[in-house]
DNA sequence: ATTTATTTCGTAAACGTTTAAGTAGATTTT
DNA sequence: AAAATCTACTTAAACGTTTACGAAATAAAT
């Protein structure tokens, strides 16, 4: 059993009132200098420390967010989640977390939970799956905010919501490939499902016609796990030992885009000469892997620090805008330079690449 | 202001007391089946939920642990919590999270928002920093359970810990380098405080000795960023230009080791025929770059899981064994296969590598 | 000396629950 | 018919706080 110790146990030390007692502690008024030391002094001595529980059934406030990803080992959520808690520990927030695992009804259950620990505010990443609105209902109907991070609803006009330009990132990606001379890109991308990766194929195809080209849709392949490789390294190497064979690729993770340079590996044939690829994320893989990987940045620790501070305008005055989207930027790297001019600009900058 | 409804309510809206509300609610004893079940119909109207807050104030009791991690965008960490999580929302705990950046202040602060609210237990994987037996004096004298992950204390015995064996795993690192032929194994570590990086030394150490090879200290260097590329890139580089250059490196991430990728690279050697390489942590990123990299697998999920058994066993009734290493357990891969008999084998197996 | 104000404390109620104890009324036992 | 038991409910206290209100003691003003 834990040993806690109450202004009860202060007071009867100090042949006080409880009352007494928490004003001292709270710096209140009406209380003498001479009692508030003693007692000061005394809740030092016996290591006193308030119960967040009381006081939150007492004042009818409580400083804690919850916050639900679908998966906490996936890098981007993972700085998503660093942002918010960097945020909330200054705000002094307590963070509450649950993991969907991209599972409806274990998301349900971890926002009752949140409901029940009488959090003031939900950032959720929602899980791909389709109609989740009933999820968010109950947080309606309780009125309790809660932010939207990275993915839209379908239905979703006034929902509060930090996204990130998922078609721009994809055309910049795109548009670049073209500029670097390929001219027959395929994309690996996710399920129809899942808005993000339609948004990003959205962005593939406004590239390609704003540049005259036309989609052919060979190059267009549905992958399922799109944070493993093994899905990139099949497609890819079906594609490229297919008579009409692509001269580059853009994946929706960079995952899939590592699994491409397996194939390419195997089949003797150089990046990014041959074969150009951009990848999604911005990932430690991609500045690791060689050559570098060119991928669209996504900022997540920013994306993160954004939802909590739409949260805590939220819950104090709600005011707060409704949207907050985040620009895309590509980092390009040896994977997409054909030209060797702007090798140099590489290393100049940063070493990990230059921005366009 | 969100929508709360208590017991009160519903006992009002139908004209019984709230201990019988609270009697039906949880199906209790001295309850007729007529009023039970008009109280589930109007708690479900009402859209009644209980508040563990006050729940945790009057049984004295609250499902809920803290964890906190140095960082959680650091992939073995977030697989650790992972894990953590899996067993606690199984087991119905609420799961409260801090980061501590490897800041012993901000640790301090986490754990004192952690009594505040009445975790009844703790999970940590400590900072780096030298003496920080006082971040835990709080925790034990509040008598709070804790467990610590991956970093042993100094001082510490009789601490519950779940840990790896990170000594036998660098062992197997350089054993295995030494059997595959190599004979000038340096080593990149880290920082001489930290004790996970020492105790990998001292199997490297261990290593070379069984195999009758001396220790050359030219061949032994610090590293600070332990998690970046970059001093593994050039403290690889002035090694491998230097006068007597290693033939291997063992080192202590994988993110070290992907530096020294680049290094050979650069100097047009080959990996794994005139440089040997094994990292440490089967990160994502060892499945990824070319050629793959061996690398000693750190079951981050499973620690996380373990940890959380011992938490709840302890916070249940004490009991729970003081300890648990993990096995370390070395993925070869082709980074360190020099004879290339041995490369079908690693195919074979599950394509990630064939482990020893 | 009486009134008024000020300082410093205590009393009691409240937040949403649970639970020990008490109490009617109905039913059973003697 | 009285006594005992059972059923189904209520009252009240408690968990650890905060806070409106009241009250005693002291100081200041008349």
């Amino acid at each position: 059993m834990p040993n806690r110790v109450g202004l009860k146990d202060i007071a009867k030390a100090l042949n006080v009132s409880v009352t007494t007692v928490s004003r001292a502690l709270n710096n209140k008024f009406d209380i003498s200098k001479d009692t508030r030391d003693k007692i000061l002094k005394k809740a030092e001595e016996l290591n006193y420390r308030p119960n967040a529980h009381a006081i939150s059934l007492r004042k009818n406030e409580y400083y804690a967010i919850g916050v639900i990803l679908p998966s906490i080992d996936h890098y981007f959520f993972s700085t998503v989640l660093k942002g918010i808690m960097n945020k909330a520990h200054m705000a002094n927030y307590l963070v509450i977390i649950g993991e969907s695992s991209h599972d409806l009804v274990k998301e349900q259950e971890i926002i009752e939970k949140f409901i029940a620990h009488c959090v003031s505010g939900v950032i959720i990443s929602p899980s791909n799956k389709s109609s989740y609105g009933n999820n968010l209902a109950l947080l309606k109907s309780k009125r309790i905010p809660y932010i939207l991070v990275d993915r839209p609803l379908e239905d979703s006009k006034n929902e509060r919501i930090v996204r990130f330009d998922d078609e721009y990132g994809a055309f910049l990606a795109v548009d670049h490939l073209i500029k670097q001379g390929y001219r027959k890109i395929a994309m690996i991308k996710g399920f129809d499902y899942c808005t993000i990766s339609n948004a990003r194929f959205k962005g593939y195809k406004k590239a390609l016609e704003n540049n005259g080209l036309s989609l052919n849709p060979d190059f267009v392949k549905h992958c399922g796990f799109i944070d493993e490789s093994g899905e990139g390294y099949h497609l890819s190497k079906q594609m490229l030992t297919s008579m009409n064979r692509p001269d580059a690729f853009f994946t929706v993770t960079d995952e899939i885009a590592s699994g491409i340079y397996q194939t390419v590996n195997e089949l003797g044939m150089k990046i990014p000469n041959e074969v150009g690829i951009v990848g999604y994320s911005n990932s430690k893989i991609s500045s690791v892997i060689s050559p570098r990987l060119t991928s669209v940045e996504q900022p997540g620790m920013l994306m993160g620090e954004q939802a909590f501070d739409f949260l805590q305008q939220t819950i104090i005055d709600n005011s707060s805008t409704l949207e907050r989207t985040f620009e895309a930027r590509l980092v390009v790297r040896a994977s997409s330079l054909r030209n060797h001019i702007q090798t140099s600009t590489v290393t100049k900058e940063n070493n990990y690449g230059v921005s366009v």
